[in-house]
DNA sequence: GCCTTTATCTTTACACTGTCAGGATTGGTG
DNA sequence: CACCAATCCTGACAGTGTAAAGATAAAGGC
């Protein structure tokens, strides 16, 4: 049974589901500051009052779709570690790599998790999709023996890349092909990697949770 | 005759000048996505339809805005960078705190500037803007010797750091008082610097004003 | 089986938004 | 002084988010 078929007039059975799945493709092609709610209504094929019931507001819909999309993103970086060799500074480049590849493949819902203040971020399912994509951060950098600051440093290299690579910017990078360019994110992303500054320092940053 | 004045009912004097001030108003109270024309207009004092004579449509508007936001994105930075030393390096560093300085001051006009797809690149102010924002960091790099992947690092560095802490994000780091949290973005910001690679240098930022 | 309850979706309505067309007012120029 | 061009306003239209109330289908009790 298709989103456009004419038979189920009530009850469509999955809405959730589909309202999720065209909220997605809408961000995609419209960009988060466009994004409509009636316009995700029609697309599966609804009322434009249908979405309420399941998400509240416009807010809520987003709420939902960025904690899915917080499980793609981990989900991006695990293909990558999956294909990488086992010891822990390969698996920390490799989620470094996802990160990029989820920015730079889906960057209209990058910038719905990481820049956008329509998200309501005490919402339970989204507050623990989003610690849950920190806490891997962390656990990776400290299997390389890293502390919070390494940790602080891994995700603003890779985010900072991600985010000017999503919206275009870094051109010299962006034009490179596939292979050079990977060549030299690799290298960028091991350069703020613990082993890099060795010697046992105190870590400045006190180990609290951060989201 | 100033801006309030009910006198003035035609011929403003200043309207372009006191739109854009009214829009940044707006944008650091609402946010880049409920960012609302007509409310510009009302704050100005003026007609819901008198902005689209300077600007066009919103996105003219919101592209003036981010032409100046640029400029005063390098005066932040600019600022840094009088109070700093005189080397490359510590001029490189002040940079970049002026860089975060200016996305956790404006956070709303920083993801303006760098994440928002309702701004024309095609402009020429835009356009002119924000290539001297990006040469400025480039020359900078090239004054500490370092190549054109050294910028690339430094901007992506701090570029995380910004849009991170812009966002509420590194918390960690965000509570930390003003001279300790300082103290670690000096350090992740020399993580990467093109001297860190020849080994144990001196502290490129030892004599820096630490107001 | 039938009737009631509940969840789901629709219809209707309202205030708000961006943008367009046309009209009003003013400062400057001949 | 009369005209013109720039500037700003009024009115209109389609589109948006959200709330209230109604319609329909599925589920559960008898």
């Amino acid at each position: 049974m298709t989103a456009d078929d004419p038979r189920r007039a009530y009850h469509h059975g999955d809405l959730r589901a589909a309202l999720l799945l065209a909220a997605e493709a809408e961000l995609a092609e419209r960009g988060v500051e466009a994004f409509s709610l009636r316009q995700v209504a029609r697309r599966a094929g609804v009322s434009h009052a249908a979405p309420a019931h399941h998400f509240g507001d416009t807010r809520g819909l987003l709420t939902a779709l960025a904690a899915e999309g917080f499980h793609r993103f981990l989900a991006a970086q695990a293909a990558r570690e999956m294909r990488a060799a086992a010891d822990p500074q390969a698996q920390l480049v490799a989620a470094g790599l996802g990160y990029i590849d989820f920015a730079m493949g889906r960057p209209a819902l990058f910038r719905l998790l990481f820049g956008s203040d329509r998200l309501d971020f005490t919402d339970a399912a989204l507050d623990a999709a989003s610690t849950e994509a920190y806490l891997h951060l962390r656990d990776q950098v400290q299997m390389t023996g890293g502390t919070e600051t390494d940790a602080a440093a891994v995700w603003a290299m890779a985010h900072g890349l991600a985010d000017l690579l999503a919206n275009g910017r870094l051109k010299p990078i962006l034009v490179l092909p596939q292979e050079a360019r990977e060549g030299v994110l690799i290298s960028l992303l091991t350069r703020v990697f613990p082993a890099a500054n060795l010697g046992p320092t105190a870590d400045p940053v006190s180990d609290t949770d951060q989201t």
